[in-house]
DNA sequence: TTACATATGTAATATTATAACGTTACAAAT
DNA sequence: ATTTGTAACGTTATAATATTACATATGTAA
């Protein structure tokens, strides 16, 4: 076995992953919405996953190596799509006020647009965290 | 006593505070940082608040009225020092990633860019809460 | 092989928030 | 005046979210 695959360089951009914070990463990839850490927990028993503080320290891993992100008004998490969150921490997040659905909006521009606005109003900011809340396609036409 | 007092407009403009609410706003308006549910609890035993059910029944209504914020990713209340808050229900802070300060920021022409840029990437929003993650004066000093 | 950092497992506990129930106060409608 | 609706109240219990503490294991680097 050739040692390049656990080159350093390797390792600081993509780390390997252990195994709770593999089996948390995978369920988060396929959900559909935003997972909360005690049904995180109830759903990988299976797994064997027994205590909370399993789920939360495998989170806490997840959201600082950036593949996901906590959804702070919601207690909950969800897989980051976007590739910028290697590069830098903000987020910003569509959130339907009726069903709660929860979309990560990764439009570059309007990353940077936030970004310049606060420079702009010299408030000199390392990251943000943006919610919107609307009414989703789903809901308005329902 | 005249009735003007409890006249309809101003009842909605600006209802009547009953005496929980009234208590546990006048604690925000002078704390000079975000208090928690369970700190207000303790604050106000004396006044006569005995469980957390009639705090958070307080919290819920001055937020609903605008009178204060929650600071969701601190799980705390703040006073609202936004004159705009009546007319929107849009927040934006600035917290402190050392020492945990938070400032509210009122600045009409930020939140207006907020507003704008979501118009321009065709997202459709009611309302938005946006924090700043910063490092604030004091903390870069020392 | 020692030393170190990082992750693990488990139990207990702390913190934050809500459910469920019945009651009270007051204004609007009849 | 009585009914009706609504909003708030008080109280108890419990749910949901998150962390502390401690002992053990594992991988890597010096």
């Amino acid at each position: 076995m050739s040692t390049s695959e656990t080159s350093l360089s390797k390792k600081i951009q993509n780390p390997t992953l252990t195994k709770n914070q593999k089996i948390v990463l995978d369920l988060l990839e396929n959900s559909t919405e935003p997972l909360k850490a005690y049904s995180i927990l109830a759903s990988l028993q299976k797994e064997g996953l027994k205590s909370p503080l399993q789920v939360y320290r495998a989170l806490d891993k997840l959201v600082e190596l950036g593949k996901i992100h906590k959804i702070e008004s919601k207690n909950s998490f969800i897989i980051c799509n976007n590739s910028n969150c290697a590069n830098s921490s903000n987020t910003v997040f569509a959130i339907c006020e009726k069903c709660e659905n929860v979309r990560e909006i990764k439009n570059t521009q309007l990353f940077e647009g936030v970004s310049q606005l606060a420079k702009k109003h010299r408030l000199n900011v390392n990251r943000y965290n943006l919610e919107f809340y609307e009414l989703c396609k789903n809901c308005k036409t329902n």
